[in-house]
RNA sequence: GCGCCUGUAGCUCAGCUGGAUAGAGCAACGGACUUCUAAUCCGUUGGCCGAGAGUUCGAAUCCCUCCAGGCGCACCA
C-alpha cells in the first residue's frame, strides 16, 4: 500500500516536472508515512517540504501543485489533503483495506512472508559459551535474540543456518578438567586448595562423583596430564549436552556445533597465517607474530602467535572466518555480550585482510544483563560457581514469559532483570496479554461452532462492508501493516519491534471485544466478524512464531 | 586517560532512521462482569526528551562540548 501511494507521487512529481510546473530539481527519495494522528490520514508524504527547499517555493503550492496532478488508476484514494506547513496526506477507501482480509484468508501462515531476502545464504553464530559451565541468564539474551532474528531473515525470505562455536582449545578448557579432577581427589579423601582458574560449581563435583562411580580411584596415581586431558573431554561432553538440553527447551535449536578444534586439523590456523604473512599483514618481532591491525583502523597491532608458540583466540578467529565465508555464506551476523564490543575492530581487521567486506559481518552487541533479586544485584561468575542458570529462569519464569521478557527491549539497551519481579509479575507479564488475545479469539471461534453452529465463513461468503466500526477499521488496518513491520523488523535486525506491534495489536483487538459482540442475532454481521477475528488470530499466531512463543487455543 | 553503549512520565521502556499536539506498560486514583474468558476494557493524574550551544521550514532523533551510569581497553576467551 505504502509502495502505491510513493509510485501515485513519484508518477505526479514526475509529470509536474516535464510539464515546466515545478521549479528545477532532482526527484528526491519519496517519503511516506504512516501519521501518527488519524485525522492526518492513513499516509502522509512529505514530497512538497522536501521540494520546497531546493526550489525556493512555497510547500503548500507546490503539495497543491502536486495534488492537482495525480492519478489514481487502481481507485484506491478516498480523498487527499494539504495540511499544516505542506504534508501531503492520502486517505484510502475503506473497501481497499478490507480487501487485506482476503489476502490473509489466501495466504494464511505464509501473510507476512516475503522475497526479500532473495535466498541469500546468511549466517547467525550466536550463544558459544565455552563449555565449562550451564548456561546462565546471561546467555539466555543473546540466545533468543539470535533465535528470533533468525526466524525474521528466514521469515522475509534469506536461507538462514544458525551455528554454536565451541571454543573447546584454549586453556580455559585445561582449567575445566584440572577443576574436575581436584574434586575427584577430594571426594577420595585428599584435602585440596582450589586455585583462582578453577571452577567450583556443584556441577564439577557431580562430573568428578560420576567418574568415580564408574571408573574407580584409578586416576589418582594416573599421569596428571593424560588424566586431565582425558576429564576435560568427559566435562566438556557432558557440559555440552546439558547446555544442549537448557537450549532447546528454551526453543532454541542449531544447525551446526562447529569445535575451534577443527580449525587446526591440517595446520589450518598456521597455513592461514603464513598467507597472511606472505600478504605482508602480519609481521614477527622476533618471538612474536603481530597483526597488523591499524591498517584496518584498530587502536594497535594484535598479536596472533605468542612467545610461548601458541596461537591466539584472534588467531584461530580469523581462521574460523574465514571457514564461514567459504561455505557459502554472503552475510554472516555473530552475536556477543557487550562486554566483548572492543574484540570488533580485530576481527573486522581479520576479515578485510582476507578480502572480504567489512559490511558482510554483522555483529550484534546484546547488553548485558543486569541480575537482581529484589533490586539487589547478585553475584555472578562461573568461576565461583555463583549464578542462576538458565535452567532455574525457566523453572520460576517459563519458556514464553522469558523469551517475550528478553524480546521486549532493544538488544543495545541494559537490561535489569529481577528475579523476585519476574515470577510475582508473571500474572501481568504482557506476554500473556498477547496471548490471552489469542485464546479469547480462539474461544469465540469454538463456541460459534458449537453453540449456535456458524462454521467457520470463508472470504467471498461475507460482505466486509459490514466492518466499519473505527475498532474494525483500526484492527484491518493493523494487520494490513504486518508484512512492513516485519521487514523493519528484518532490515534493521530489531526483533524487538514484533513485540510491540503484537503489543498494540491485542489492545485494539481487547478494546473491539469490550465494546463489540461478535456472535450477535445478526447474522450477516456475525459472519463478517468471525472472519475478521479469525484474520487476527492468523496475524497474532505468525507473529508469535517468529517470536518462538505459543500461541495458545484456550488459557 | 582512550573507546563503545545508555540517559525520554514515580518505575521499566518504545519512538518506524529529521516531521504535525512526544507514546505504551507498571504504579496511583475513579468507573465497567446476569454478557463470546475481568489474565480484559473505559477514564484521570503524571514530561525543560541529562545540560548547553549549533545545523533548517522543522530536532527526542543529526554535529560539537560538557555531566552521569554501564562495559571494555591481554601474548584470557
Amino acid at each position: 500500500m505504502k509502495n502505491k501511494i510513493s509510485a501515485i507521487i513519484e508518477k505526479s512529481v514526475n509529470f509536474c516536472a516535464e510539464q515546466k510546473l515545478l521549479g528545477a530539481m532532482n526527484l528526491p527519495y519519496i517519503e511516506v508515512d504512516v501519521p501518527a494522528n488519524t485525522d492526518h490520514g492513513d499516509y502522509a508524504s512529505n514530497i512538497a517540504l522536501i521540494l520546497a527547499s531546493g526550489a525556493k517555493q512555497n510547500p503548500r503550492k507546490i503539495a497543491q501543485i502536486i495534488q492537482e496532478n495525480m492519478a489514481d488508476p487502481e481507485n484506491i484514494i478516498a480523498r487527499t489533503q494539504i495540511a499544516g506547513p505542506g504534508f501531503l496526506n492520502f486517505f484510502i477507501k475503506d473497501n481497499i483495506w478490507q480487501q487485506t482480509l482476503q489476502v490473509i484468508e489466501e495466504q494464511k501462515e505464509n501473510f507476512g512472508r516475503s522475497s526479500l531476502g532473495n535466498g541469500k545464504k546468511v549466517q547467525v553464530e550466536f550463544v558459544s559459551a565455552n563449555p565449562t559451565g550451564p548456561l546462565h541468564i546471561g546467555h539466555a539474551r543473546g540466545a533468543v535474540v539470535g533465535d528470533v532474528i533468525t526466524n525474521l531473515l528466514t521469515t522475509v525470505g534469506y536461507a538462514v543456518d544458525k551455528e554454536y562455536y565451541i571454543n573447546d582449545a584454549g586453556n580455559q578448557m585445561n582449567n575445566l578438567g584440572k577443576s574436575v579432577l581436584l574434586r575427584y581427589r577430594e571426594l577420595l579423601g585428599e584435602k585440596i586448595e582450589f586455585p583462582e582458574t578453577c571452577y567450583r560449581g556443584n556441577y564439577i563435583k557431580d562430573i568428578a562423583a560420576n567418574v568415580i562411580s564408574k571408573e574407580g580411584n584409578i586416576y589418582l596415581a594416573a599421569d596428571e596430564g593424560k588424566t586431565i586431558s582425558y576429564l576435560t573431554g568427559i566435562a566438556g561432553q557432558s557440559i555440552l549436552k546439558e547446555i544442549q538440553d537448557d537450549l532447546r527447551d528454551f526453543g532454541v535449536t542449531f544447525d551446526h556445533y562447529f569445535s575451534e578444534k577443527e580449525l587446526y586439523i591440517n595446520n589450518g590456523v598456521a597455513n592461514l597465517l603464513e598467507s597472511l604473512r606472505k600478504k605482508n599483514f602480519v609481521y614477527s618481532d622476533g618471538e612474536t607474530l603481530w597483526f597488523k591491525t591499524t591498517d584496518f583502523g584498530d587502536e594497535k597491532d594484535r598479536v596472533v602467535i605468542r612467545k610461548n608458540g601458541e596461537p591466539t583466540y584472534f588467531a584461530a578467529d580469523i581462521s574460523y572466518h574465514q571457514n564461514k565465508f567459504s561455505r557459502g555464506y554472503e552475510m554472516i551476523i555473530d552475536i556477543w555480550g557487550a562486554d566483548h564490543h572492543g574484540y570488533m575492530p580485530r576481527l573486522w581487521a581479520g576479515i578485510q585482510s582476507l578480502g572480504y567486506d567489512k559490511e558482510a559481518l554483522k555483529i550484534i552487541l546484546v547488553q548485558l544483563v543486569n541480575l537482581l533479586r529484589d533490586g539487589v544485584p547478585v553475584a555472578m561468575s562461573t568461576r565461583s560457581g555463583e549464578f542462576v542458570t538458565l535452567r532455574e529462569v525457566l523453572d520460576e519464569v517459563g519458556k514464553d514469559a522469558a523469551r517475550y521478557n528478553f524480546l521486549m527491549r532493544r538488544s543495545d539497551s541494559h537490561l535489569d532483570f529481577d528475579l523476585e519481579i519476574a515470577k510475582k509479575q508473571s500474572n501481568e507479564n504482557p506476554v500473556f496479554y498477547v496471548q490471552y488475545a489469542h485464546a479469547r479469539i480462539c474461544s469465540i471461534l469454538r463456541m460459534s461452532q458449537q453453540e449456535h453452529g456458524i462454521a467457520l465463513p470463508v472470504y467471498k461468503d461475507i460482505n466486509p462492508a459490514l466492518l466499519n466500526e473505527p475498532e474494525e477499521m483500526t484492527l484491518i488496518k493493523f494487520m494490513s501493516r504486518y508484512p512492513e513491520v516485519i521487514e523493519g523488523a528484518a532490515k534493521s535486525l530489531e526483533p524487538h519491534r514484533i513485540t510491540f506491534y503484537l503489543n498494540e495489536l491485542a489492545s485494539v483487538f481487547h478494546s473491539f471485544y469490550n465494546k463489540n459482540k461478535v456472535i450477535s442475532d445478526n447474522r450477516e454481521l456475525t459472519v463478517a466478524r468471525l472472519f475478521l477475528i479469525k484474520a487476527i488470530s492468523i496475524v497474532l499466531g505468525n507473529a508469535l512464531k517468529i517470536l518462538g512463543v505459543n500461541a495458545p487455543d484456550k488459557m
